[in-house]
DNA sequence: GACTATACGGAGCTAGGATTCCGTTTGTCA
DNA sequence: TGACAAACGGAATCCTAGCTCCGTATAGTC
């Protein structure tokens, strides 16, 4: 982000601190891969092994860190989404499809993201907001596409992905490992076809 | 529940107190239907016009005062299931939906229950045990129903509603008052139907 | 009207977890 | 090798929300 870059007049950012941010990112993302979203500041840091400060130092609060990973995680959807939109493949419903399953997965180990996504995660999100907006430029162009091909239901709005998005994501749970989240995105998957 | 009911040598419950205790869940069900789950005991106390110390009195902690709410709402699950069971309609599969939709209206104004159906509601939930197995069994009737008259994809099993349910209540948020719980119900439940 | 088991009220206690503060350490530059 | 700004560590602090405690009030009974 710019506000870590250095001005003319400024001295670069010291070798240890940049080491350790790396460190304290890599902790939460492990924490928050395995874990509800109710990882604390103070295990982020004993595994980053850094003492509490430091991460305080890097990140202004909890928002701020989980806003850095929500942040990574929808660059790579964006990735994703530019990727099958070059393709230009000749079905592009199926290509949609493609990308919301693997984003799916992506989110099957990131409770930060899926936090972000569900009730109460706003404030993460706000980090994230220019990813975002690029998810729906890019959604709404393959949404259009598979919408011409006639293969996704005429009435579907891109608007719809992040609710969908949301609604897997609460059966991704930990508490409930029987839920197969899989089997539910692609019954909403189904859904969303065109009727023959 | 029989916890209340007195035995011969005891005295009956006094009047004010089964008067507060009617109170307390009445306050409870306002808050909750228009709150998120983070309700507070000091606001159900208040509204409810009594002391916090007289709402522990009738439930022994948060989880509990929340579980009668689930308790109440899935008695009320039940008896629609069970109406539907008892019609023996000639469509199966439109009384299945015609539930779903009626249930999931129920719960767009009733956090306590959604929180249960979603992560971290696990001790809220156990206080509806009873109605929840009775749910379950009633679901399988309709659906085996519903499968058998053709309608309802094959492969689609009653252990899938809690989940779907599930999935539906997290779109419900308070906090993302533009997205359309009814419009995301409707894509799952065509996701369900039989192909043609 | 008096008696007592119940119930009530709400100030205050507690625990968990985020955040701050400040004395110490360490890169970086000259 | 100093000198010093930048970074660090982690004990201490703050805050919130659930919950307890105990002195007071009252329904039910004789």
């Amino acid at each position: 982000m710019s506000a870590e870059q250095t001005t003319e007049t400024e001295r670069p950012v010291r070798a240890d601190a940049r080491r350790n941010r790396m460190r304290i990112l890599e902790a939460a993302r492990e924490l928050f891969s395995h874990e509800r979203p109710d990882v604390q500041m103070d295990d982020v840091a004993r595994l980053a092994g850094v003492g509490v400060g430091t991460v305080y130092r890097h990140f202004r609060d909890k928002h701020a860190l989980m806003g850095a990973l929500v942040r990574e995680r929808f660059a790579e959807f964006d990735e994703r989404l530019r990727e099958a939109v070059d393709a230009d493949a000749p079905d592009p419903f199926a290509a949609l499809c493609e990308v919301l399953r693997t984003n799916a997965a992506s989110l099957s180990e990131d409770a930060a993201t899926r936090y972000a996504l569900m009730s109460g995660g706003e404030r993460a999100f706000a980090y994230a907001i220019e990813e975002a907006e690029e998810f729906m430029r890019l959604s709404e162009i393959l949404v259009g596409r598979a919408r011409a091909a006639g293969s996704l239901r005429v009435d579907f709005d891109a608007e719809e992905i992040p609710m969908i998005m949301c609604g897997v994501c609460s059966t991704m749970d930990p508490g409930k490992p029987d839920w197969d989240w899989r089997r539910y995105l692609e019954l909403i998957l189904d859904g969303m076809r065109a009727r023959a």
